[in-house]
DNA sequence: CAACGCTTGTGAACACAAGCACAAGCGCGT
DNA sequence: ACGCGCTTGTGCTTGTGTTCACAAGCGTTG
């Protein structure tokens, strides 16, 4: 076994940022890839990422850099990205069509595995490949597909019953886009994606002249 | 009363939490909240709500809570919703459109104002009351409308580039739904948001049985 | 084969955030 | 008027994340 040691949160989640850059420099045939280039490509800094990809293990060789298809293996692991995550949406409205129709999942090894709305009238419509289907469903897709993520799409007043469901089907990883704060057990793990939210916080900026966040190299 | 003392980085993007809490507690008729109650509904620490709060000034009244409306409009002042902000998307795809069409936004005071797109077959398209415009509109409409607020919701391919028009034309606020890193001047404020990176940050937690926090006894 | 340029890996310093614990202060009931 | 219960505001401690700076180590070249 590798060590146990610890990844802190704020490694976890930059990871997903120097996979993509690292599937780039894939696609480019890149060798190998310093740990300066590889910040410049992900926006951050290369102390950071130098630091963050030590977490994982020693995989730089120094005076050269880190070799492309082996960082990028090692981090595919580490994400749990070498198998497919089939996933559910629950929720299917202008956001759940969206999502639904979304490329970026499956180019990134997430499988949409049903989708789900609790208005009857939506059941049997289809989106893409996939027909709506009910809510109540949710059971019995979640036990067949061995579903591990769930995605909230409902109005806030629905998502923590949805979230319940969920939980109970076995579901330990939620994201969650309705404004709702959830409630669930310690094990699952919920992650809250909030569109108002995230422009308050620019109007925030804006009013306070003290725009910075990730610029370029000073 | 507080003069402006740096509100840090974390209480800002805690308080559209609290902003929203307190909304829902107005239409309650309640007239005043404990930092505890806010707390609960926010889903953070009470001791984090007050701290945060005391960054904006000195609100509460010991022994009581805090005054609902004012803090409400306290909060409002400080994060600038006080006014409606005209909002540009660019990229009108599956997610473009779904944002278009998210009342969430115009619930909260974000006006969209015009929809842009690069493809000449879209323009002219209707998305809800909008019309598809191309983007080279854009210098027009953010000048008339004085627009404040950017979202790229295109492929990453096209979103530095578009990226850089919309700092050209003076929007300093960039939302960026593109899993493309953004290269912006430092006066720009830049926030991004990339499902397929949520997706693989919960991945990893469900591989690291990242559970058992709190639970042993010291 | 030794010296040199480059790049990693990491200890140590620093900065920021979280959370505790309690004094200060308000309002109510007696 | 006064004490009591409740809740805020905050100094301090602890924990987490960021950044610096440099020794260690690889590969190449003369």
């Amino acid at each position: 076994m590798s060590r146990a040691a610890r990844i802190p949160d704020a490694t976890v989640e930059r990871l997903p940022l120097y996979y993509r850059a690292l599937v780039e420099l894939d696609q480019l045939k890149a060798p190998t890839v310093s740990s300066e280039s590889l910040a410049e490509l992900a926006g951050v800094n290369a102390a950071k990422v130098r630091k963050d990809l030590s977490y994982l293990g020693t995989y730089g060789t120094r005076g050269v850099g880190y070799n492309v298809g082996n960082l990028l293996h090692q981090i595919s692991r580490e994400l749990g990205l070498s198998q497919d995550w089939p996933v559910v949406i629950v929720g299917i409205g202008n956001l759940g069509r969206a999502l639904a129709s979304y490329s970026g999942f499956s180019a990134r090894g997430f499988r949409i595995s049903a989708l789900l709305d609790a208005d009857p009238d939506k059941a049997g419509q289809s989106v893409g490949k996939l027909t709506i289907r009910p809510t109540s469903d949710l059971g019995v897709i979640a036990k067949s597909d061995d579903v591990a993520i769930g995605i909230i799409a409902t109005p806030g007043s629905a998502a923590q019953a949805v979230a319940e469901q969920m939980v109970t089907c076995g579901i330990r990883s939620i994201l969650n886009f309705s404004p709702a704060v959830l409630v669930v057990p310690p094990d699952v793990t919920v992650r809250r994606v909030d569109l108002a939210l995230e422009l308050q916080i620019l109007s925030f900026h804006h009013g306070h002249n003290d725009h910075a966040e990730h610029g370029l190299t000073p």
